[in-house]
DNA sequence: ATGACCACATCTTGTGGA
């Protein structure tokens, strides 16, 4: 079972390369973030040609998720628990029956939180906080559960080209640090990092001052994995080639491989 | 060269991203 996340940056702007990436690497499972579209204008039909289940959690203009999957949806959730006046599409989950056994998935499009003296970082804050309460519900199902998104997170110093450059951001100082460990210590496996212990793997290089072309990147999108997924975890890597194509978007994807065998 | 982009809205410019 092959499960990916991928931040597109607008699903419109970037469906050639969503198919071509789909049809070339054939996952099972895709959390989509940033499609910048609402429900009805997800191009669900092209990607239904593909062999693709699709849920959608769209909003007009600004984020966005969606799942798609080979397998049938049992059940679908959209937005995170704890907080009824959030309209910020960022989180959507299902439960998915797969050929043997069901496995639970959320597509996560976390808070960016800059400029940090601005509400935008509370808000960030707050929102971790929220996922970090569902998730400790989550993981008392005792499934296999796969958290997977656009954190907006840098772990660690060996997650970012330019440390100094970065601290302070929102995406790297030490409140967002400790929420993101909170989370982990709940018993959550990172997936990429289990199986790639070398450091320096980046899922984001930004479109300005050739980063891509320095490697000037970091690595922000996750899947988290509670104990019954990460003991099925067999391999993680990241698609970096997508970031080379035409009108790239500026996330590329990362996935696992699940045993779902066992 | 200490700079350099991209997507969306209904638009020739501002906002948001990370």
């Amino acid at each position: 079972m092959k499960i990916a996340t991928w931040n597109v940056n607008s699903i419109k702007a970037r469906l050639p390369n969503v198919l071509k990436w789909l049809t070339q690497t054939t996952p099972d499972i895709v959390c989509l973030q940033e499609l910048k579209c609402i429900d009805e204008a997800f191009p669900a039909s092209e990607i239904e040609d593909l062999g693709y289940n699709v849920a959608v959690h769209g909003q007009k203009t600004y984020n966005g998720v969606a799942i798609i999957s080979r397998y049938p949806f049992d059940d679908i959730t959209s937005g995170l628990p704890g907080d009824d006046d959030d309209e910020q599409a960022r989180y959507l989950e299902a439960v998915i029956s797969g050929e043997h056994g069901s496995l639970r998935v959320a597509s996560i499009y976390l808070p960016n939180g800059n400029p940090v003296e601005t509400p935008k970082y509370q808000y960030k804050l707050d929102w971790m906080d929220r996922l970090v309460r569902h998730t400790e519900e989550l993981l008392g199902y005792e499934e296999i559960l796969v958290l997977a998104g656009d954190y907006n997170v840098i772990p660690g110093e060996e997650d970012v080209h330019d440390p100094q450059g970065w601290w302070g951001d929102a995406l790297y100082r030490p409140e967002t640090a400790e929420k993101f460990r909170t989370l982990c210590n709940l018993g959550l496996t990172s997936g990429f990092k289990a199986c790639n212990p070398q450091a320096h793997q980046y899922s984001f290089w930004d479109y300005q001052a050739g980063a891509w072309q320095k490697d000037n990147g970091i690595l922000i999108d996750h899947l988290l994995l509670s104990p019954q997924a990460a003991d099925r975890l067999q391999g993680s890597e990241i698609d970096r080639f997508t970031r080379g194509w035409e009108k790239p978007s500026d996330h590329v994807p990362v996935w696992i491989r699940l045993n779902m065998n066992k």
